[in-house]
DNA sequence: CATGAATGAGGCTTCATTCAT
DNA sequence: AATGAATGAAGCCTCATTCAT
């Protein structure tokens, strides 16, 4: 391998690192202040850069978030997709997902404010991608629902659409909860692991008896 | 009554509707741009006066978007309260519940945007008085919720806070949905209501079934 | 007397109680907060009248200022020029000048604060008018000097006009002083009296001693 | 010295030379047209700069004027120091002060104008540093005239703080008459530069005769 | 790539003044 | 005369973005 190449490899990978940098950055600070409370001097200060190198990796402020977003959100649809490919049982689908949202909650509860609060909730989210980007989770979530409705295991007469929404709206509030801090989670690391896993089986519980296909 | 009551109570009402009428434009214009969108001028010109007259009737414009949650909020919650002090039957009370939140999008698709967007999804929604506010409907679905457990209505096994984000996520991303046009309702109002009626009867089946006491 | 003259009479003495009204209270709120400090409305209120009526009475903010300096440095004035106009010695017409001035302080040090921080040091000082009001200020003092000096009493090789504006200029810091809390005079009222008495001897005594005419 | 140092001071030198140059056009505008006459991009024209740059030095306009004051009155107050500290004569030291304020005005009219008008006779000076910055003044006068009165170069009978005050205040009337014009002062630097000498004599002449030891 | 000084448009807010009652 | 609602110009400050080094 040419010794141009090696640096050329190098020099992205730490290319790459900034990005990162800054981008984590984004995201605590977002998530703290919220967009329209962050100056970008407050982001450059906390991935510990200089004002205008934020400058060189995106277009404006507003690309951070989109980025954020972009990538985070993709990562998020693939573990979903993973999910709904799966052979599993519906149910199992249901509480994987539900647990996988709550999970990434516990473990980066700043990614899920930005997501949460600063994307899905804002004027920028009109935007046909990110609108598209969210169609997919309803789509992905549809299909765990019309797949079980298809092999019997949920009842056939009611809407899919209406109850994606629900599970999915169940598992937004709960997280939104969180965020805002209307229900406060006491523990260790273990304790509060188990109680999101009882979170995650009771809205699935209850969604699946309430879908069940009754005899 | 005196002439100058008469007066009084004129002028003060001549002043209850500038206010009113400022209110009402910031809703529009909220709802249309987002409050950070949204510049006080805007507001004044959509309510047909003058830039400075805002400041007579609220401290700034941070005011002006409190006013409204704290205003539009109070009387949600009360139409709440009425059907959770009702006799109903339990799935009376929810399907009243539902059909209250989406029959105020389907008439004032403004006050929601601007409650569940800009309010609710907001930093400065972390101000105690607002967690209350919202804490407080939670509380009355919570009193449905749990009386319906009393009566055995519900079966008895199951998190009855779980069980309350769960149906208030339901319809606030059903709301969202529409919000954001995720959803598209077409047809007239006859057809509209009759929609919004079916989706806040399939929520409630859902969650009834789901919850329902089994023998 | 027919009886609309005594309506007349009794209106205008109305008339001039509410001009005299807000008049006292601008010099009280201008006192506190200074003059660019000062709304119109905070003059309004302390008087206890209507925002509107002060503008019946002054044509503007700036009037009211003017009027407070022209009315109350014209009753300074007359008081000077009765000393400067009597018959006493040098020595006890430069006393009685000093006492004036530091007994005014000493009993409504809000015109004091007002004429001497807001006036005499602003901007709108530069007009003609108010310039020749504070001449007027040094051509009596000068009177007085001058006179000494004919007579005898002070010594003649010095400048009368830096006499004068020493004279004065000493009374003034001193009262600066009072003013700014840098220095505090604490006692009863006669104490306080005493207090500046003796100061007003001790600038004299100085004064006389450095002009005073040598064999 | 490594190049890197150099460069170093070289920015922080071409730093410190924008700010200077912020100050000195603040300095022109607000002898000009006073604090509150003066816009914040009226500073900026004058200095030649963006009108956002001020604000990176600069935390407000407030924060300007109070720099103003603390540097220049702090090279004065070094000044005044550097005499009172010296071994001539009482009378010697008075006539330096004197000489040294009166020819600040001559050689820099408007910073003296600022010191005295905006910032001496203002609100914001109320606040305790500033107090103290002028206090200072006074305790350096104030061992002057002590000094004197230990050494029998003057009459201790008399009141040594009212006597500070006095010489300053003359000074400063002093020089207040020719910020506001009241005096004028023609003919060319040599006579002018003579003209304020003799000031400086006859004031401290004044004051020393009047303080002058008596056998 | 990295820095942070420089730019300037944009928007909130204040408040003197006017006006309708 | 009296009231206080209504007006809107003016100015401070913020901060995203650019630029020179």
């Amino acid at each position: 391998m040419p010794v141009e190449n090696q640096v050329q490899r190098e020099t992205s990978a730490v290319r790459a690192e900034k990005r990162a940098l800054i981008l984590d950055a984004a995201i605590q600070v977002f998530a703290r202040s919220g967009y329209h409370g962050s100056r970008v001097s407050d982001i450059a200060t906390e991935a510990g850069v200089a004002y205008g190198l934020v400058y060189h990796y995106f277009k404006n402020k507003e690309e951070i978030l989109s980025t954020i977003f972009e990538e985070r959100w993709a990562g998020f649809l693939d573990a979903v997709e993973g999910i709904a490919s799966g052979s599993n049982s519906t149910e199992d689908k249901l509480v994987s997902v539900a647990a996988l949202i709550l999970n990434v909650f516990r473990v980066r509860p700043e990614w899920v404010k930005v997501l949460v609060m600063e994307i899905q909730r804002s004027q920028r989210f009109s935007q046909p991608e990110q609108i598209l980007a969210v169609r997919r989770l309803f789509e992905l979530v549809g299909r765990i629902v019309r797949s079980g409705q298809a092999s019997g295991e949920l009842r056939q007469d009611l809407d899919a659409q209406v109850a994606c929404t629900m599970f999915i709206g169940a598992l937004d509030l709960e997280i939104t909860s969180l965020v805002l801090g209307l229900k406060k989670i006491e523990g260790d690391d273990a304790e509060e692991r188990e109680h999101y896993l009882k979170v995650a089986q009771t809205v699935v519980g209850i969604f699946m008896s309430g879908m069940e296909a009754r005899s």
